[in-house]
RNA sequence: GGGGUCUUAGCUCAGCUGGGAGAGCAUCUGCCUUACAAGCAGAGGGUCAUAGGUUCGAGCCCUAUAGGCCCCACCA
């Protein structure tokens, strides 16, 4: 920025040109370095199909103050990027794609996919890493890596066969959730429950007779949303303790359709209390029927394709569809006269989290983790604090899943994706896993192997982004020195697919927590509430805003006005504010360094530090007050209370050093003939401004930057100078105190003035009275910008009333009553009704003090410090009412 | 069915370990005061969902109730 200075920021421009400084500056590397204590976070990877959204410039907003923020405070940091392959989002889009061209992906050929999915990643997964750079983010882009590069893949094979050489990882036929049109099994995770209207269908089959015959007249009833299932019913159960069915419980029914004789067993699973008591039970399609079947030793009869059609075992519903096969059977069991009635039902139907089809339980030859072992140092961790989640109320969600876990199936009937490194032997059948493709076949030396067709669950490779970033299995030095890593930045959304995941993965791999604290946030909603989607067309593109008003503003925005873990919602009004902000502190600026160049020119000298004499009592007032500010922010962002804390920063900027400080120097700056003044005041702004914009830069790191190195007039940049620590040598009570006097005496009399209608314009003169010989000091010494404060023509402090107008106005605050003698508009009866009304706001605090101080129970319980500060603010109104009354009196 | 969370100014939301209710936007009134009208100075506006309880003291802690949202769960 040139030292001529626009009169509104514009970020365009800028942003670039920064960013791109800091790259050429290497300031975002990190090496492990042993003399300085890391800080590291590893991006949650984007997915290669993405682009940025809201939910991303959260995040990746959030991670990116607390880098700059540990940077500055002389940590080694690094932020760790990289992308996800996302194995199922990705391979179908990849699938559409070939849609459109009118082929497909058997067509196609597994080789000949993967080359196009490669050609997707080279495409479209830098995509995400150059919005990733408009936000601001400072990771370190050297050290970008990608789930399926070189390491991880690595990674992922080893972590595979050690587990399963500790049987852990395990192969077995298992109820899964199947997806008929992405044609893959998904874990439980995967599955989402929708409330659907459906149906009950109330049937009843024929018993057999003892004798073995069909009876035409004894049934047995119950009631299924799934009627289609019933061709895989391998029995009918009840519960053992009702009754009704005791009697029944070995005898058979016909399944009508099938013709197929099967048992009424007994088991506790069927709830007598529902519909009429009886359940039947279809193993392979349903997965308490599977437990059922298992604990019966009953048949397993799959009756669909991986399509979800009918197969062979449907008899002559062969190649129906599954809802076409439903409708026609419900036909036909009306025909036989079994349907007894159709109820309309409202039940939860679990659908595939990516594409919504209603899911399909299915046993299948699947790859599993046993979670039993594995979770149990991720549950200890959290449990003993070791791992801190924030809010703390996510711990409740964590532990709700820990305690009801089941194992994880892994594999999917997907291309793109870790292959797993399973090899079946074509002439003995044996399974190998195996780090390497065996040639032969360990056991019978045959040479026809062939590797398992599934790739792994795309979360396997993300639950060790951790350290498969960090170059494990090697044992190396980025592993040593940046592991664990100190906070995971991330949604409340991924805490099952993704947090767990990585959690039990370190402790299982490598013994030690991956990242100390999880810091969640919540979702980033339109301004309805609803969530932003593609179908609703609700999205407002994070590009879009930071093109329109800055990437600072956004990222403000994004942090402001919401607690952790909570949704926000978004609006352009608040991006709006935020910009406004920018354009504050950008004018700020541009006053201070307007305001040297004048210096400059007028005496001849750069600013200075400046002797301990020439500075104020505003000067310590604002330095003290920014003293307080470096503290608490500092305090809540140790605590990841971000939003609290640019809050504040926010606050200051504004309120105290724009709205007072700087209205405060202004005399001096303009006035004054006094080239040490002048210094000392433009030392002080100067200072302050820098620890702020110090303060806010982790924010708004942009126009930080600029206009840092525009004040010091050098390239060093913000983001690496130190972050501002309290002193203790900055603390001035004393002034604080009589600032905030001359402040309350500044607004008393413009509340005067307006309520008067009194323009700026015209000036009257103040009488400052107080016997207090330090308050007189304080306002004598204020007097210059007191006057330009509260349109005073001139300032006169005194001890006493002498040679003050009667008929002036009077603004009482504490320790001094203030009169301003208005020639010729005073009206007599609007000034008592003024300060009657001021009378009574005094007496009813008077009366709320003496209340609390003459509770005996409130003198003897509460803290020493609570009760004087009562009885300080009794004193302090108790003489201002005096005052007020005087005066009252007088007219 | 279990769990979580929310209910605070017209709107959207803050309010950390309990000690006199805040912000932004919106509204109203003055101001082009030489950094900023994307601004300045003022003003109005809240029984902190309801009912109890704990406490000297509750927006904050406890219990119940009402309504909203979310997550989990195999009731066929």
């Amino acid at each position: 920025m040139s030292r001529e200075l626009a009169k509104t920021y514009d970020p365009k421009g800028i942003e670039e040109k920064l960013y791109q400084k800091w790259l050429d500056k290497k300031y975002f590397h990190a090496e492990v370095d042993y003399s300085r204590k890391p800080f590291t976070i590893v991006i949650p990877p984007p997915n290669i199909t993405g682009q940025l959204h809201m939910g991303h410039a959260l995040d990746n907003t959030m991670q990116d103050i607390l880098i700059r923020f540990k940077r500055m405070q002389g940590y080694n940091v690094l932020w760790q990027p990289g992308t996800d392959h996302a194995s199922i989002a990705t391979e179908v889009r990849i699938i559409q794609k070939l849609k459109e061209e009118g082929t497909d992906k058997q067509a196609l050929g597994r080789e000949k996919f993967l080359e196009r999915a490669w050609d997707w990643k080279k495409e479209y997964g830098g995509r995400i890493i150059s919005q990733l750079k408009k936000l601001g983010s400072s990771c370190d882009w050297d050290r970008e890596r990608f789930t399926m590069d070189e390491g991880c893949n690595r990674a992922v094979t080893e972590v595979f066969c050690k587990m399963h050489e500790k049987g852990w990882v395990y192969k077995g036929a298992r109820i899964i959730n199947w997806c008929p049109v992405c044609n893959t099994s998904i874990s439980d995770a995967e599955v989402e429950y929708q409330e659907q209207a459906g149906h009950f269908w109330h049937i009843k089959y024929p018993l057999i007779t003892e004798d073995g015959q069909v009876s035409g007249e004894e049934f047995l009833e119950f009631a299924t949303t799934r009627p289609e299932t019933m061709l895989g019913d391998t029995a009918v159960a009840v519960n053992p303790a009702d009754e009704r069915y005791r009697a029944l419980v070995g005898r058979k029914v016909l399944l009508p359709i099938v013709n197929r004789q099967i048992p009424i067993i007994a088991d506790d699973y069927v709830d007598m209390e529902f519909g009429t008591g009886v359940v039947k039970i279809t193993p392979a399609h349903d997965p308490n029927d599977f437990e059922v079947g298992r604990r019966h030793s009953l048949p397993v009869i799959n009756i669909m394709n991986d399509d979800a059609t009918i197969n062979g075992n449907g008899g002559k519903y062969e190649g129906m569809d599954r809802y076409e096969a439903r409708a026609a059977i419900v036909k036909e069991l009306d025909e036989m006269g079994l349907l007894v009635r159709i109820e309309d039902y409202s039940h939860n139907v679990g659908t595939h989290d990516r594409c919504h089809t209603t899911i399909e339980p299915l046993v299948k030859e699947q790859w599993f983790v046993k979670m039993d072992e594995l979770i149990k140092p991720a549950v200890e961790a959290v449990k003993k604090g070791e791992i801190r989640l924030i809010p703390e109320r996510m711990e409740k969600t964590y532990f709700n899943w820990t305690d009801n876990i089941r194992d994880w199936c892994i594999s999917r009937q997907l291309w793109w994706g870790h292959r797993i490194p399973a090899y079946y032997c074509g002439d003995c059948g044996e399974v190998t896993v195996a780090r390497q493709a065996p040639g032969v076949c360990p056991k019978c030396g045959g040479r026809n192997m062939k590797q398992d067709e599934d790739t792994l669950d795309t979360w396997f490779s993300s639950a060790l982004w951790p350290f498969s970033t960090l170059g494990w299995p090697d044992q190396t030095e980025d592993l040593k020195y940046f592991y664990p890593t100190d906070v995971l930045v991330t949604g409340y959304d991924i805490i099952f697919f993704w947090v767990i995941r990585m959690i039990f993965s370190g402790y299982e791999q490598m013994g030690e927590k991956p990242f100390r604290t999880v810091l969640f946030h919540g979702l980033v909603r339109d301004s309805q509430g609803r969530k932003m989607s593609k179908s609703l067309g609700n999205g407002i593109d994070p590009l879009e805003i930071i093109d329109q008003y800055g990437a600072d503003a956004l990222r403000l925005t994004l942090i402001t006005g919401n607690a952790p873990g909570n949704d926000m919602r978004f609006y352009y009004e608040r991006v709006e504010a935020s910009r406004n902000f920018a354009n504050k502190v950008w004018n700020a600026s541009r006053f201070i360094l307007m305001n040297m160049e004048a210096a400059r020119e007028k005496d001849g000298r750069e600013v200075d530090t400046p002797a301990a004499a020439d500075l104020q009592p505003v000067d310590k007032w604002i330095f003290s007050r920014l003293n307080s500010l470096i503290k608490e922010v500092t305090d809540n962002m140790e605590n990841f209370e971000l939003g609290i804390a640019v809050q504040k920063v926010y606050d200051f900027i504004w309120d105290e050093f724009c709205d007072w400080y700087i209205e405060m120097v202004k005399p001096r700056l303009y006035n004054s003939g006094d080239a040490a003044g002048r210094n000392a005041a433009l030392y002080t702004l100067k200072t302050v401004l820098i620890d702020a914009l110090k303060l806010l830069h982790p924010y708004m790191p942009f126009i930080t930057e600029e206009i840092f190195c525009t004040l010091q007039n050098e390239e060093e940049s913000i983001m690496v100078s130190p972050w501002p620590v309290y002193r203790e040598d900055r603390r001035f009570d004393r002034e604080e105190k009589e600032i905030e006097l001359i402040k309350e005496a500044v607004r008393g009399i413009r509340n005067v003035r307006t309520e008067m209608n009194v323009p700026v314009s015209r000036k009257a003169s103040v009488h400052v009275v107080s016997a207090d010989a330090r308050t007189r000091e304080a306002f004598s010494e204020g007097a210059l910008f007191f006057a330009s404060l509260a349109s005073a023509s001139e300032v006169l402090v005194q001890e006493d009333k002498t040679g003050i107008a009667p008929d002036a106005v009077s603004v009482v605050i504490s320790g001094a009553t203030l009169y301003i003698p208005f020639a010729e508009l005073v009206d007599i009866a609007q000034e008592t009704e003024r300060l009657q009304k001021e009378e009574k706001r005094l007496l009813g605090e008077i009366a709320r003090a003496e209340g609390m101080l003459k509770n005996e129970k409130f003198l003897s319980k509460a803290p020493q410090a609570k009760v004087e500060e009562e009885k300080e603010k009794l004193r302090k109104y108790t003489g201002m009412l005096e005052q007020v009354r005087q005066r009252l009196a007088q007219l």
